[in-house]
DNA sequence: CTGAAAGCGCTTACAG
DNA sequence: CTGAAAGCGCTTACAG
């Protein structure tokens, strides 16, 4: 828990020269340097980074904010963006806003000036307050669309269409989609995308939602669903997806047989689910690592305006099949309805 | 972004004055504060961190280290420890260990220097290097006992216990338990409790593993379990028991009926699963907040040894009943098997 | 209540 | 290659 000065002199030299041996090593002679270093050991000394901020003008920290790290989309994308940054010599601050758009705000501009870069992971906040941010602090947003700034986005429109296409060609004629957040940006894409592509094939569409991405959102979902004539289901993401799979079974229908569902992500819990969920996969871990690097650059050249783009892919698994023959458009019965268990929770 | 000398031009006085209305608003004149922040607004000025950190010797951040943000039972901890935090004024800087006892020893160091204090939640690294840690900066842990370090225990012997008398108590006299990570203090306890309990009460115990507490785990444990004679097993946590639950299932084994399993931590899948699993519920979030309290309360004495100790539940959900009164304890013949499907992933 | 001065621990032109 | 000096932006005894 030495300091500088205990160290130099340790080693018998200057304070300016101690200093040079570790900011600048090659600017020192060779055993000089080795002479300050093991001075340095002895004294158990290390570069502490808050006074070297100081002049320097640089915290070695990135903020990470993040709308709710329970949803398990987020905890891979953190953790690449967590290992990648500290490959390149930075902390990383986490903040989550909790689906919040006021606090994402809030949170981005007390760690502001306290970060030398800022990653905007989903955010939910209206796209002026993001661009405020922008001007305090080097920012990359990954999955949202702000002009001019650097971002990473997760082109899901692909992804979605072949969803469509999939459910058309297993004969579904109406589909639902459920939607996410309202402010997000790749609610807006994904819903955007099932909408269009269900004009261009024909095929009847509705929307229920928003809901909150999680499990829980996804039973209500399920019910709303299962009272319209959809026989196929867009989920804005897994979890949703997951619970809409949960509550089915629940209530004696069978996701795949009854009605098929799609999910978005392609989470952990999608294969394990029974039946496994069909999803479009969305490489978060890649997009984590590609913010950093583009972070890291906008921070170097401090103009960059760069924006890279990820595909998806459509996977497909046991929660989607053929569309029942049986289901009225008109009555929505589904022919099953005996098999239809009232259940409460 | 102005610096406390432009406040202090703008407003008239003296750098001295100036920072004093920020730091100790009381000493100063009330006129007098209130000009020097009207020209703090005009400039834009907020006092920044860094540069005090570096006089006052405090960061006004804690370091938080986890063994693996993917696992579900640490999302909600995470959450309210940084809610916590932040009330208390301070940020949170993150680090995930990935389950690696090395990783996170090097993980604690380096925050070491850069945090006012340092919470490490389920610490997997061995008790000298942790103690050695607790030199260098203050420390709470979490879930971890290390001699007179200050902690948050969450005790979950007596659920275990509970859980091996629900078994018992259903006609299980063979109960298998799924070991987590071979240096988490909570498996020891965990086993130990188990194998005490069905020592007490004459069931016959058996142990398997140790697994990583994830779902892909519980596939590979299912597998072993299906082809033991125990009919009732209690995983280290839910993550373990939910891929005992999806595996079983593809192989045709009904949990519930065919072989009752329990969890632990009642994280929000396990009610959503299905059968819904029977789960130790463990109060992490209630944690989280003790911990963060205790670390400011470490952090402004400076020598607190206090350990807060909480309680778990046993929550009975759809996994565990009756035990199948046809399972052979010599050949493990369950008297279903051909009902078992071969099943490869 | 307010100001001048020293100092937190380091970095970096500027001389040598 | 090395040292003395100024300074990063603030805080806080010390006088007044």
């Amino acid at each position: 828990m030495g300091t500088l000065s205990d160290v130099a002199k340790e080693a018998g030299v200057s304070i300016s020269t101690a200093s040079r041996a570790f900011a600048s090593p090659g600017l020192v002679n060779a055993q000089t340097r080795d002479r300050v270093q093991q001075a340095a050991a002895r004294v158990g000394y290390t570069p502490p980074r808050v006074a070297r901020s100081l002049q320097a003008g640089w915290t070695s920290k990135f903020g990470l904010i993040v709308p709710d790290i329970a949803n398990p989309f987020f905890p891979p994308v953190i953790k690449t963006i967590q290992a990648r940054a500290r490959q390149r010599g930075h902390a990383v601050v986490l903040a989550d806003s909790d689906e919040h758009p006021a606090d994402e705000i809030e949170l981005a501009a007390m760690m502001a000036k306290e970060v030398d870069g800022l990653l905007m992971v989903s955010p939910r906040g209206p796209k002026d307050q993001l661009e405020e941010i922008r001007r305090i602090v080097p920012t990359v947003f990954v999955n949202r669309h702000v002009p001019q700034a650097p971002a990473v986005l997760i082109d899901t429109a692909e992804g979605m269409q072949h969803a469509v296409q999939l459910l058309h060609a297993l004969g579904h004629r109406h589909i639902a989609y459920l939607a996410g957040p309202r402010t997000s940006w790749a609610n807006t894409q994904r819903r955007e995308a099932v909408e269009g592509e269900c004009g261009r094939l024909g095929v009847e569409f509705a929307q229920f939602g928003p809901f909150e991405p999680n499990l829980q959102s996804g039973i209500g979902a399920a019910d709303m669903v299962a009272g319209s004539t959809a026989t196929g289901v867009i989920a804005y993401d897994d979890m949703i997806a997951l619970g809409v799979l949960t509550r089915l079974a629940e209530r004696g229908l069978q996701p795949g047989r009854d009605i098929s569902v799609i999910g978005v992500d392609d989470s952990p819990m999608a294969a394990l689910a029974h039946p496994a969920l069909t999803t479009v996969r969305v490489p978060g871990a890649q997009a984590g690592t590609a913010a950093v690097d583009l972070l890291c650059d906008v921070v170097a050249r401090s103009a960059s305006t760069q924006v890279i783009r990820l595909d998806t892919t459509l996977v497909v698994r046991g929660s989607t099949g053929p569309a029942p023959a049986h289901v009225s458009p008109t009555t929505g019965d589904r022919g099953q309805e005996r098999r239809v268990k009232p259940v409460s929770r």
